[in-house]
DNA sequence: CCTTGCCTTGACGCCGACGTCAAGGACTAC
DNA sequence: GTAGTCCTTGACGTCGGCGTCAAGGCAAGG
């Protein structure tokens, strides 16, 4: 088949699949007319990209599991490489999910805390006032 | 002071603090000779700024915040625009961290299956490599 | 022959928040 | 005067994963 037909197949853009050729993760064989050439085997190779991205990981990341795929495993993480894809990536998302807890926790007590400030402003009258609302930041450094 | 100065006293650089004027975020006075003139004031702005983008907030939502500043309000969330953005916030991370561990989860299954896959290929039968593999087999362990 | 539609390569655009030169002006110290 | 440090503007680079033309080749139907 063409790079119109797998693309569609595998719900993606031809776009998408020279950018993965042009890194090396899924060539083409050639047509006499200089045509892109895939078969059935290339579908599953890309299906186990698109997997994988949807997921999160980033295309070198995927690159192990089409190896394996590739070397007639049956499935792309049946070889240790994948594995530690795996592993590394959990531990990431580990990483990354506390991080985005603390945020979380960090924005919502803000967000109360103002809340109250704005209440306590607008009825008028004598409120009490808590010390800690300046200064109890942190810079942690959180890249996103 | 000057720019060189305010960014030190930030923690950031002279480059970030050319870059927030370039977006309106930020201005300064200008001395005779040309150089950026900023205040105290400024650095309170500018502090706010880093906080929030500390807390991974885009410089556009950190916006309402430095505006409410300069209005003379004794906090950067004491205007309802500041709440706005922390409510957004906090959906836009709880829509993420659910992403997130729904990821986990699914990533997490699937090293549990291809690890118990790939000992059972082993020649020779099966056997247990640690006792966190089979922790990670019964529970969801977290235990790295 | 002409149009239509798929294909080719090449190259710039995009997003965010800056980093990193480059070339030159300003000011201080000696 | 000159060395050193700070400042100025301008402009290109970064990162990932493509999107979006542009210009042209190839195959099939009318």
């Amino acid at each position: 088949m063409r790079i119109g037909e797998l693309a569609e197949r595998a719900g993606t853009t031809t776009r998408a699949l020279r950018y993965y050729e042009s890194r090396g993760l899924l060539p083409a064989r050639r047509a006499v007319n200089g045509y892109r050439t895939y078969d059935e085997d290339d579908l599953r190779l890309l299906q186990q990209i698109r997997t994988l991205q949807d997921f999160g990981f980033e295309l070198e990341e995927t690159r192990p599991f089409v190896d394996c795929l590739r070397a007639g495993h049956p499935a792309g993480d049946s070889c240790p490489a994948s594995l530690d894809v795996y592993r590394r990536k959990l531990a990431e998302l580990d990483a990354l999910i506390g991080q985005l807890d603390a945020v979380r926790t960090q924005v919502g007590a803000q967000l109360a805390r103002a809340e109250l400030e704005a209440g306590a402003a607008l009825p008028g009258g004598p409120e009490p006032r808590c010390e800690l609302t300046q200064g109890a930041l942190t810079h942690d450094g959180l890249t996103d």
